[in-house]
RNA sequence: GGGCGCAUAGCUCAGCUGGGAGAGCGCCUGCCUUACAAGCAGGAUGUCGGAGGUUCAAGUCCUUCUGCGCCCACCA
């Protein structure tokens, strides 16, 4: 084995996997399913360091339930991204000259065909490489044969039962892309803006005026009333009659209605029913008309006379300039408000009235509750759940026509007679008059078709066995920002058209942070890009590292010099195992035996508590903590420690029975707790694990074969040794201590010593382990005498739990230092005692606390009181 | 306007259902000890954001304040 693990072994790893079709699933296996489906990445685009992260979640888990034993489905493929790469296709058009119209909608719907084909595949190949096992023969598209199907299938039916209408209302329109968007499309940005104050003549009172103010200027076109509060004197009067908007000549009536705040603004709201939600609520209880001022593009249309043509700012200005000229202008404040952007291109939201295709969610909405409130769905955190609870309880319509061409095309066709047809196929003729038909212009919103992909993937609307067995669900990883885009819409298809939920648990991850806290994002340029970090380590380091030291759910910030740790975790497990294999060369035992002496017995109760740990950590979806288990007790426990100690069986080479009894004891636990800890390891760095693991089969006498198939390891509680932990804490405690007087009185390593022992009781933890204290502590005797024996002359003493030790360091003894030592030991001791006599003679911690706790601590004393004891006498000796 | 998260060693962060403050990096000292210098050994470092409260016991639970960050929302 070379002296570094070479990263680029993951490839051919990653292939003879594919080879050997080890990601496959079989909907006829007879195993327990455990399915998770991928967020279908947008063709769009490339891995970015969330998805990374969000597929190593994914990948651990799938792994780990797959050595569990489960038949594992990991469900690929692609989202098709309606608006993202319609407007990403029309900018490369535009570079070459082309545009939409140019090219009518075939021949752009082909380019867009032609760019899935270029770019779709990218980000799966780039999954590959970080090494997610995932079924690609199943792998699916948004836009597929079966999930058109599927998409026609349900929009149909939810038509034919009256859950799909098409409507005139007021929708979220983006100006520049054309099109509406639906609520959760809409992000609220708070900016400063301004509150304008105007007045408007009253209608034949010479003089008189109402004012009002708003900030939005512009729509002052569209007002068709002023609203005033019913219950507001300084109105009381004025209902009834009319004001009079001068820039378009018209006449509008003030109303009175609860909606207004008298204590708000003037106490005057100017309605414009047509370009803003309360409006029109308004506008609906008192039968005002809706006039409609702009053009799809955001400029002002015929409706505005003189205004016409000119862009919403303009307009705004010209207004402005107009009532101030005719001295209807009053004031402005400064005014911080919120205002709705089109999440895609940032531009500001313009509230349309239009006739737009709607899901009504009432119904719909309950069972997706239900599924939450019943514990059927569980979110890794509550509060994610109570965000997911939120918005459903707040749910209104879902708008999901869109003024796009890429995306599934609205199955509702109109004739000349006024007739609307819905159906999966195109009729040929209208079902009234005979007439032709033209279809919908419109696609869908594209979060239509992926709310279905938990089930449309498994073959819905066809019966088939992998639906049979792999719906529902187990898991759905994602991050916070798509819980009303995705996940609730999954939950309510999956009730509604599979009747069950579509998965049982939510993990609802962090986001990956640049170094400054910040997201990553293109207009900033802080993006770091995974292939170049796998490129430069691998992509075990980078899925060690992502999930490393970071509770999953809250945000982490993405270093290099994080990667560095992990990179040398992985490093040390190589040499590890370089190490094992080099001492397990003449090794003629059986390799199924448990350890026999003492350090054995220790590492494997050990190695059995970390396998009960971290199958518990993985189940609960804890994967920080799992990683930070298994590399702890790797390096600590396992490579500091175990090896260590068990240097000295290995490298004896005699010939008795005795000596080789041990040196195989040694060479089958290193074996045994190696192979375990690489297993355990598999689901976070897969790559480096498979070559290590095949390895370690292989001085097994085992045929090659995989770690990604071999049984997880289940921990038994048989090994359990608390005795062997004990003792072997009390050899770590006198090795501690020897290492730190050695560093102390400057003994170089080179420098061997004489090291005695007087134990205080007679237990044979010292004399069983006396060589690996000699190894590990750097002494070229170590001497176990009798419980009380007397003291060495001229030796440091070093007071441990279970012993005293002695250095005979005559010429290094400087009994002052010495002094000051022991005494610093002595009231480190007696601060210890002191803080559990407190708590002992406190009768409400005796009476309240756990009787297991307060024999704990008495322990604890007894102990402390010993080596205290001890160290007096010490003291006593210097003198 | 409503809701949520975070605040722990110089830096980045772990600390689940309350029971003797942790890791990595960085820093200091000494080591090329034949698995590993991407390493080994030893060491220093914290009124766990402030203030109250509950409890025998609070980093952990409650209240409140402060400072960051995020989400939701149709206040002109």
């Amino acid at each position: 084995m070379n002296k570094t693990y070479d990263k680029n072994r993951e490839r051919d790893i990653y292939a003879k996997w594919e080879k050997e079709g080890s990601f496959r699933a079989d909907a006829a296996s007879g195993k327990e399913p455990y399915t998770i489906v991928i967020p279908p990445p947008n063709i769009t685009a490339k891995l970015h360091m969330g998805h990374a992260f969000n597929n190593t979640i994914q990948d651990i888990l799938i792994r780990f339930k797959r050595m569990q034993g489960f038949e594992t489905l990991w469900m690929p493929g692609t989202d098709h991204a309606a608006i993202a790469t319609e407007v990403l296709v029309i900018k490369a058009l535009a570079e070459q000259g082309m545009s939409k119209d140019s090219l009518g909608r075939d021949g752009f719907l082909e380019k867009l065909w032609e760019w899935n084909e270029l770019y779709g595949g990218t980000i799966i190949r780039q999954l590959k490489t970080l090494g997610c096992s995932c079924d690609w023969e199943k792998q699916r598209f948004t836009m597929d044969e079966g999930l058109s199907e599927a998409v026609l299938d349900v929009f149909v039916r939810l038509y034919n039962e009256g859950k799909i209408y098409r409507g005139e209302r007021l929708v979220n329109w983006c100006v520049k892309c054309e099109t509406s968007i639906s609520d959760a499309e809409v992000e609220h940005e708070d900016r400063e803006g301004n509150l304008y104050y105007f007045k408007y003549p009253i209608d034949g009172a010479e003089g008189e005026y109402i004012s009002f103010a708003t900030t939005r200027p512009e729509t002052m076109l569209g007002d068709t009333a002023i609203a005033v509060s019913p219950e507001d004197s300084r109105f009381a009067g004025l209902a009834g009659k009319f004001a009079h908007i001068p820039m378009v000549n018209r006449k509008i009536p003030i109303i009175a209605d609860t909606y207004v705040d008298p204590e708000y603004g003037t106490g005057a709201v100017k309605i414009t029913p047509a370009h803003d939600p309360n409006d029109f609520e308004v506008g609906n209880r008192h039968n005002l008309p809706r006039i409609n001022m702009l053009n799809d593009d955001g400029t002002v249309n015929e409706n505005g006379g003189a205004y016409e043509g000119l862009t919403r700012e303009a307009a705004r200005k010209k207004i402005i300039e107009e009532m101030t000229s005719l001295g209807l202008y009053i004031k402005t404040d400064a005014l911080s408000h919120s205002v709705g952007e089109h999440d895609r291109c940032g531009t500001i939201v313009e509230p349309l009235q239009k006739l737009q295709w709607f899901v009504a969610m009432d119904e719909l909405a309950k069972p997706a509750l239900d599924a939450y409130t019943s514990g059927k769905l569980k979110f890794n955190r509550e509060r994610f759940g109570k965000i997911y609870t939120h918005w459903l309880e707040n749910i209104r319509d879902w708008c999901i026509s869109r003024q796009l061409w890429w995306g599934h095309r609205i199955p509702a066709y109109y004739c000349d007679c006024g007739h609307l047809m819905v159906a999966k196929t195109a009729p040929d003729a209208c079902e009234k008059c005979g007439g032709k038909l033209t279809q919908d212009p419109d696609v869908l919103d594209t979060w239509f078709s992926s709310a279905l992909w938990p089930f449309a993937t498994l073959g819905w609307p066809e019966k088939t066995a992998e639906l049979e067995k792999f719906y529902p669900t187990d898991v759905l990883v994602t991050d916070r920002g798509i819980i009303f885009h995705w996940v609730v819409r999954m939950v309510f298809m999956g009730e509604k058209f599979m009747d069950k939920t579509p998965f049982k648990d939510v993990i609802i991850h962090g986001t990956v942070l640049d170094e400054q806290g910040r997201k990553m994002s293109k207009s900033l340029g802080n993006g770091i890009d995974p292939l170049e970090i796998i490129e430069e380590f691998g992509a075990d380091v980078l899925r060690l590292m992502l999930v490393s030291g970071n509770a999953i759910d809250s945000d982490t910030r993405f270093f290099r010099e994080r990667l560095e740790p992990a990179r040398n975790f992985l490093n040390k497990l190589w040499n590890a195992t370089r190490f094992v294999l080099m001492n397990l060369e003449d090794y003629t035992g059986e390799l199924e035996q448990g350890g026999t002496e003492v350090a054995d017995n220790w590492i494997l109760s050990r190695l059995n508590a970390l396998v009960k740990d971290v199958t518990e950590k993985l189940e609960a979806h804890e994967l920080g903590i799992a990683a930070q288990k298994i590399v702890d007790f790797i390096w600590d426990e396992f490579c500091d420690w175990y090896v260590e100690m068990v240097k000295p069986r290995l490298y004896n080479k005699e010939d008795s029975a005795a000596a080789k009894a041990s040196r195989f004891a040694a060479q089958h636990t290193l074996w045994d707790v190696l192979s375990t800890s690489v297993q355990l390891l598999h689901p976070i760095a897969p790559f480096i694990t498979e070559d290590l693991f095949v390895e370690l089969a292989k001085v097994a006498g085992n045929e090659p074969t995989t770690v990604m198939h071999s049984r997880w390891p289940a921990h038994d509680e048989s090994f359990y040794d608390p005795a062997a932990e004990k003792s072997i804490e009390r050899v770590k405690e006198a090795v501690r201590g020897i290492r730190a007087v050695r560093t102390e009185k400057q003994v170089p390593p080179s420098q061997k010593i004489a090291v005695e022992i007087i134990p205080s009781d007679t237990s044979d933890t010292f004399t069983a382990n006396s060589s690996a204290i000699a190894l590990l502590a750097g002494a070229n005797s170590v001497t176990v005498h009798a419980p009380s024996s007397p003291a060495p002359a001229g030796a440091i003493s070093i007071v441990v739990s279970g012993a005293t030790i002695y250095l005979p360091l005559d010429s290094l003894i400087d009994s002052e230092k010495e002094r000051a030592r022991l005494t610093k030991e002595q009231s480190k001791l007696e601060q210890e005692i002191s803080r559990i006599d407190s708590k002992l003679s406190n009768p409400g911690f005796t009476a309240k606390a756990p009787p297991a706790l307060v024999e704990a601590e008495k322990e604890k004393r007894e102990n402390f009181a010993t080596m205290l004891a001890k160290v007096k006498d010490e003291l006593l000796t210097i003198g």
